[in-house]
DNA sequence: TTGAAAGCGCTAACAG
DNA sequence: CTGTTAGCGCTTTCAA
């Protein structure tokens, strides 16, 4: 590969120059800059963005940590992000932590090193203190925590409003008659499991109707969970008549469950889901769930994270934003009928 | 952030003697050694990797550029990229292309200029030839190609058999009885397309059956593409009693059209999908699929990648592994029954 | 405008 | 074993 000396000996001019038609930061002569652009072309040249990174103590690079791009919540923030940093000549680097907080210090770190400018963040659960996030922060690594707010760390974020989704999801279904209604919640340590429960406490009192400790069902937002959670819920007597599954892979679980157990949604059991597959529209039966924007999440995320790159925000002054969900009433909820009595 | 060179004064030794302690690659006696690590742990110091590349001409990046992580088929793929390539201490920057050749030069451009030691390519189907990829072989820099092999250019690559793989499906359905098979293809540009058609009319062949172009309804891989010709395949005259699609998007779009059109999967048609989604088990039906080793295709990717660039392989020999598909039989062709005639 | 030169933080000879 | 030093390829003063 060729480098930018090379391209200032044959074009005739100091490297000086061919740095500067490249930045297009100092104004060159049109003749100079027509033979330093025919040395670049004729010798495929890339400049060496790594020695530019070194010289100007700027990646262009983010970092984004997620739990796992299989579970299909997070394509769509990538991608929100991914279109968004590119749009602002910024690059990704994506790990995955499949939610362990050791896999989240060793990548931040990594990152540290590598110098990015600025870190996308979904936090790991985790019950211990975030020393890993603070130092990072206090080093001068902005972070953007997307999806969930770590407990006790000052740090921007971009979140939807878990709480609010949930209520609105609940409300429907007591407003369609549901009093006996389960939930499949996710882990308790995980905020915006524990919002998405609090929505539902909220839609049943504001209803005025009892909460009942033992149709809570806690899982840990993974399919298998859904599937065992499933089991025991169908067994309840006497059987609720909705469930709300607090995330889609968990509805997957649930809804096998009820499959291998002859209980057909929506004709014996209404089902809701947060989180809304896009897919769904080959499921059958279609699914009411609660959508949330997803690679608004990842873009906004993106756009904040480079205003605090470019120190276009407050400093000290920490940001959420909160993006609100969309309640889809589908089958799986519209289709039941309460037995004549 | 602090440096080397502060590290060895809080240390008392020379930014050399960090620099062995660190890299490990010249012993240092214990005593220095641990003064310098106390240094390190004190000024919670990372070192600087983009310095580092600069100087030993190796970045430990990885370019990895899909058409979309939108597309179900595509996390799996790059979460064993991934896997792999951070086992090995590599990083992935990640792209979309939505297949679009101008994007794939540009991503191809900002990668060369980044100095990634590789790049793992999905590549977007085109017509013209490849140049970019051929200069970006001759600039040094190893590519291995997933999923799909460009025509006409020499390189790495980490497939799966998708004629093999369409031949099964097409013979289980012929030996289920089935005759009149349409399929949704996929554009016949795309290598991996046309292999695929071109297992369904080998197993016809293979049976005796005649190959009936009318039969054929070549799609573009998205969801409304097969609706769209799924609309049109149920109207055929006669019906055909069984339907291959070549993707699991273009299957969804097929799917709906079905449902809409009251024609019921499986008792009216029989369906078989060439990609397995990972959520199948909350379809309705589930569906018979030719099932891919996604994970493993960008696992072995970075494998062979790996060893491309540590010059493991042999120059000048191009590499190509093919994987094996399985063929999941479900309820969409196995719950089909011919009418008594 | 253009060019000479210093230096970003690190590694790798090389000398001691 | 430890330290000195010359770059890696670029940007950016500063003088001319």
């Amino acid at each position: 590969m060729s480098t930018i000396k090379e391209i200032a000996k044959r074009a005739n001019v100091s490297i000086a120059t061919v740095s500067n038609v490249i930045t297009g930061a100092v104004r060159v002569s049109p003749a100079l800059r027509e033979r330093v652009q025919k040395a670049i072309e004729e010798l495929d040249y890339h400049p060496n963005y790594v020695a530019r990174s070194l010289k100007v103590r700027q990646t262009r690079l983010l970092g984004m940590i997620i739990s796992d791009i299989t579970n299909p919540f997070f394509p769509q923030l990538v991608r929100g992000a991914e279109d968004e940093a590119f749009r602002h000549n910024y690059l990704l680097i994506t790990f995955n932590t499949d939610d362990r907080v050791d896999r989240e210090k060793r990548v931040l770190s990594v990152l540290r090193s590598r110098r990015v400018d600025g870190v996308l963040l979904v936090v790991a659960p985790s019950a211990t203190e975030a020393t890993h996030l603070k130092n990072t922060v206090r080093a001068g690594v902005p972070i953007v925590c997307l999806d969930r707010i770590p407990p006790g760390v000052e740090v921007d974020s971009v979140t939807v409003d878990n709480r609010g989704g949930a209520r609105k999801c609940i409300e429907h279904l007591i407003s369609s008659g549901h009093r006996r209604i389960a939930v499949i919640a996710g882990p308790r340590a995980l905020p915006n499991a524990a919002e998405r429960l609090q929505g539902y406490r909220e839609a049943l009192s504001l209803a005025g109707l009892p909460f009942d400790p033992d149709l809570v069902f806690e899982g840990n937002f993974r399919v298998e969970s859904g599937y065992q959670l499933g089991l025991r819920l169908l067994a309840a007597e006497p059987r609720p008549s909705a469930v709300f599954v607090c995330n889609d892979m968990m509805a997957m679980g649930m809804l096998r469950a009820a499959e291998e157990q002859g209980v057909e949604c929506p004709r014996d059991l209404a089902v809701a889901v947060f989180d809304d597959l896009p897919f769904d529209f080959a499921f059958r039966p279609h699914l009411t769930a609660v959508s949330q924007p997803a690679y608004e999440v990842g873009r906004k995320g993106v756009e904040l994270l480079l205003r605090r790159i470019e120190g276009l925000e407050t400093a000290g002054e920490r940001i959420r934003i909160c993006l609100e969900t969309r309640l889809n009433l589908r089958e799986s909820t519209l289709g039941f009928k309460f037995p004549a009595r």
